[in-house]
DNA sequence: TGCTCCGATCGTCAAGGAGC
DNA sequence: GCTCCTTGACGATCGGAGCA
């Protein structure tokens, strides 16, 4: 299923040049003295990194998400297991004291 | 066997925070 | 203010399970 705006998912290969009209050149750009072409192909450049650097970003930030998930399960069964044992234990105590109290 | 549904995974966008 | 990083949200894709 595409998106609303055609056959092509929105986010996907947006041309760098759209943030600015075609022919219309940064007066201001660090780079001033680089052709209007140059000035695109280093946006593209520019995007392109940004893009491989957030997606490893995100594959560690998922990573680290599962091993905290992880973590909190093994607390879990921890926890259970001493709750286990602790009740375990009073109930012992309770048996204990009703015999004695006998 | 083709179809549908569902969960997992991925890439991307966008917002917000931190450091400079 | 700008840049970079982190992360939630979203849509796309894939693989497996269940069904007609």
């Amino acid at each position: 299923m595409a998106a609303a705006t055609g056959d092509m998912p929105t986010y996907q290969i947006r041309a760098p040049t759209t943030a600015l009209p075609q022919g219309v050149v940064m007066a201001t750009s660090p780079g001033s003295l680089h052709s209007p072409q140059q000035l695109a192909e280093e946006a593209t450049c520019k995007r392109e990194l940004r893009l491989m650097k957030n997606r490893e970003a995100a594959r560690e930030c998922r990573r680290k998400k599962k091993e905290y998930v992880k973590c909190l399960e093994n607390r879990v069964a921890v926890l259970e297991n001493q709750n286990k044992t602790l009740i375990e234990e009073l109930k012992a105590l309770k048996d204990l004291y009703c015999h004695k109290a006998e």
